[in-house]
DNA sequence: CGACTAGTTGAGGCCAGTCAATGTTGGTGG
DNA sequence: CCACCAACATTGACTGGCCTCAACTAGTCG
């Protein structure tokens, strides 16, 4: 049964009914950061054992985001961020002429919601790429207990500025560089994520269509398909659909033009 | 006489001598958030008379800045914010490879260096377009003074969420625009921000280059050029080196897909 | 005045987009 | 469980928008 994430959220702002999340809020007694695997990479990261404890007391709740549901869109109000427990989530802008370009990609641990900060309304849209696990943290609160605690506004500041740069990385890829580097820092980018986590670096598998890739990386789905079956043929990695094979990391970060 | 704009930044990292900013720091009595300009548009915007003054009393040091020199460079230690109280600056990241990519141009009011705030170094770099003269803010000092002040604390997030929004604008630019629509955009970015600051939203001089604009905008300084001499021919605007006329922003506004 | 930087304009080439046909995969319902 | 359909992906042929290279002009500063 569809509830709404939050309770926070203003009743008198007009929501298509059929644009409402499907999300499905829960609380969960064994789900807190305390106990959460990805603490190291959220905003709980080096947070004391305290602190800990009070975020987790201002977690409105928890909430599972099914593949392809919206979490949060443009227009929307902004009241909470969003840490990713288990999922993906691809963020987008939408032009007004309806074209769309997808501004990231965000895995566990990631923190959500940023850009709703300087209006009180999200800027752009939030959808899960697979079944998700989100934690809500509603602002004001959390704003609150940053007061009090020079870590955590630091964690704070930081997964801000960390977007901030993202975005500058970002416009150089689309700015300056050729397709070929495109996917290539885009899987080197990957790589790196999967390998923080825990997971492999040279084994994953895109949990993204190609035309998402391709929308991210500012070329065409067809670009993208080509490009795959060339590193291929070339021995850099190997392809078979979203399954994704690294076999010569050196090779794809020369292509970018990092030594190594 | 060449002096360091911050005393608290660490003479233990190496910068090449030549790197060092030849930026002038002074006091000037009548230089005050209370009487600038421009504080409607900058940190101190909506703040209590009370806020503004201690913000006032932390200001390390104003700095004068000449045409073409650095503020900061990526690599720099991250110590404070810097509020541009009259010029304007751009800033860049560098590839590894030395191709570089524009992601900002900043005026009159803008606040620089959110960038370096998660690394605790920078990540791009500053110069002036012309010269120009910015308050140094210390971190330190205004993360203190924002735990007790609220409204500072939300300017300063804003401030942050703000240059992320910024990014993303620009990453729907740069990944779904073609070359007309890019310089239509960026045209009317400038209009809109010279025409809050007071000035002519119609008629301004650029303080860029074709190579500069081109850097921003992913294109090459020749399709620069041509673009403003079809602009032009077409009647939307009047170009004159870089004095800027524009003739008919309803027509601007329609290629970018921005009805009006 | 000469050297230099900034800007304009033209000719031609190439990278990535477009259009189109076909193959593959995965979710759904019989 | 399998058949079906729609969504996803690959590949080819062709096009075109922007880049590259190049020549030339205008303004600036020793």
């Amino acid at each position: 049964m569809p509830i709404d994430l939050l309770a926070s959220r203003p009743r008198s702002f007009a929501v298509p009914a059929h644009a409402r999340p499907r999300v499905v809020a829960f609380r969960d007694a064994g789900a807190h950061c305390a106990s959460c695997g990805v603490r190291g990479l959220c905003i709980a990261h080096d947070l004391d054992a305290e602190t800990v404890r009070e975020l987790d007391a201002l977690f409105g709740t928890h909430a599972r985001v099914a593949k392809r549901e919206v979490l949060y869109r443009a227009g929307w109000p902004f009241s909470a961020l969003y840490a990713i427990r288990v999922g993906t989530f691809k963020t987008l802008t939408l032009a007004e002429d309806g074209r769309e370009q997808i501004t990231g990609y965000h895995m566990t641990g990631d923190v959500l919601g940023f850009d709703g900060l300087s209006e009180e309304r999200h800027s752009c849209e939030a959808v899960a790429l697979e079944d998700s696990e989100v934690c809500a943290l509603p602002f004001e609160k959390l704003d609150e207990l940053a007061r009090a605690k020079p870590a955590l506004r630091r964690n704070l500041f930081r997964l801000l500025s960390s977007d901030v740069s993202r975005g500058q990385d970002m416009m150089l890829l689309l700015g300056s560089m050729r397709s070929e580097e495109r996917l290539a820092s885009f899987l080197l980018n990957l790589a790196r994520r999967f390998q923080r986590r825990g997971y492999s670096a040279s084994e994953f598998a895109l949990r993204m269509t190609r035309e998402e890739i391709a929308s991210y990386l500012g070329l065409t789905l067809e670009t993208v398909s080509r490009l795959f079956s060339r590193l291929q043929s070339e021995g850099l990695i190997q392809v078979q659909g979203r399954a994704i094979k690294v076999l010569d990391v050196a090779a794809l970060k020369r292509m970018v033009g990092l030594s190594g």
